[in-house]
This record gives structure tokens, sequence and C-alpha cells, in this order.
DNA sequence: ACGGTCACTCTCCATTGGAAAGTAGGCACT
DNA sequence: AGTGCCTACTTTCCAATGGAGAGTGACCGT
């Protein structure tokens, strides 16, 4: 609460105010990758490797099989993911992260950690919010 | 960006595997936190300082009013925001990130700044998605 | 011939999100 | 006195998204 300065906090290492353009397409990127089921598959396959189609699905735990499917071709086609299938029978799909991936996910890292830390004081605010407001 | 292996990312300093219901409360908070209008908003607040609702939407761009209360209801009851209301008339309400606030704003950074970074792999690994896939 | 496996794909319905109009309360102007 | 106007919502209506579950295709074992 500490009277935080509100200097920017996005661009430490520049410094520069990005252009319009710019931070348009950053900002539709943001909205791409900072969803739910992205992070989740980011999670599961940054700690797992290489993964298949359900097993993915069973460690991310309630995504139904249409939003894996297109989560994951959502991020294959921003190159996050590499797709692998092998022509056995019954088929076997795998999916892996990319560096990009990889990069993005070590992004996320800090989001992850910041969540295991403060779920206690998230909890506490939540109780105290719905205390004064019912 | 070589090779990195692919063990645990999500807790590096302890190492340790969380229990399951951590684990899911985890992830209940980052479906919460992780969407595109709360990163997009925790980013304007933490640039520009306290700021009053229109001018929070304008900085934000493109979000509709109800999503700009319903999220900025969320976070205030998730304890990342606090709402000030001035009693004058025409009302003047302002936010501002508590310190929690603050602390994610910094952990988003790093996604952030991985965006800016990479908007050229992922628009050329779109182009290349798209000319294989049509 | 029939069931099982796996990775989807399709269909139907509930929830979510966007656009736009409405609300409240008082001040400023005519 | 009345007509706007300001701001921060709220409400309404409609389109898009997301989930549940069934269907599909290809082949193998029994």
């Amino acid at each position: 609460m500490t009277a935080v300065p509100p200097a920017r906090i996005s661009h430490p290492e520049t410094g520069e105010v990005a252009d319009p353009r710019v931070e348009a397409l950053v900002n539709e990127v943001i909205g791409r990758v900072a969803d739910k089921w992205t992070m989740l598959i980011l999670e599961v396959l940054a700690e797992h490797g290489e993964t298949r189609f359900t097993r993915v699905g069973e460690l991310v735990g309630g995504i139904s099989q249409k939003m894996l499917t297109q989560t994951l071709r959502q991020m294959e086609r921003d190159g996050l993911v590499v797709r692998t299938v092998h022509p056995v029978i019954p088929p076997k799909v795998e999916y892996r992260l990319t560096d990009l991936g990889f990069t993005l996910a070590e992004a996320f890292c800090g989001v992850w950690t910041w969540a295991e830390k403060n779920i206690d004081r998230i909890e506490a605010a939540r109780a105290a919010f719905d205390a004064r407001k019912g």
C-alpha cells in the first residue's frame, strides 16, 4: 500500500514509450496469449516436456477437448508448440514447446509463483470484500 | 533458448511438487487473473498511477464499460486495486493498484516485455503456419 | 464382426462479452 | 422552471465463446 511510484513498469530496460502501432500489436498478442488455457497448457508442457494430446488434457484438468484442440492449434500457429504426428494406429500426436514457447513459459513463471505466494492474501481480500458488500 | 530441459519451471525456488489442493487453488487464481482485460488494466494502472474510470477505459482501449466495471470490481475483490469514491458532482471515482496489485503487475511485466520482443517471431510463425495450412 | 484406442470433430446449449441506451444526482445556462 | 450535461455505472439485447457429450475414422486384437 505504501505509495509505490506510478512509473512505467512495462519497458523498464528501454524506458521508451512504444509507438501506438507496436502497442496495439502487443495488446493483440497479450490478448491471445494471456488466457487461462494457454497459460495452463504452457505450464504442463514446460513441466512435462513432449506430451500426448489426451495426457495434456488430463494434466491441465477441466478442459474440454474442443478447447484443448483449439488452444493447441492456436499455440502451434503462434509458434509456441510443435505438433508431431506419429502415423501409427491408434494415432499418436505429441506436443512440445518451441524455444519461443519456452521463453514465454519462463515469463509466465513469475505470475505462477506470484499466485502461489499470494493465494492467502487474495482469499483474505475476497473474504473482506464479501463481508463488506455481502 | 537452446534446448532448455523440460524440468519443472513453476516452483524453481522450492523444487517441490505442490499438493493437489494448492495446485487447484493456484489454477483458479490463474484463471481469474490471467485474462486479457485484467492484464491490460493492471498495466495502465501500473503506468499511470491513480486513474479515473473513464480514463482507464480510454487507456486500455477497446473495452466495453460493462467489462471495465466488471473487471475492476473483480480486481477490487481480489485486493489488486483500491476504489476511491469522491462524493462530488459529477461523480469521480479513482482506481489505483494495491501493493499486491503492484507485485502482480511486476510479475506480468515479464510477459509484456516478452510480447514486445517476440512480436516479429510470432507474426512470422503465423505467416508460415497459414501458408502451410491455407 | 465387434469392441477398443486415440485424436479429433460436430452439435447443442449455457454462459460470456460487446454495443448501446438508460439511470442518478446535481450544477450551469436560458 | 426547464433543458441539458457530466460521470460512473446498470440494463438490455444480441452475437460470440466455451462446455458436455456424441460421433468419426482407421486399424488391431479376439
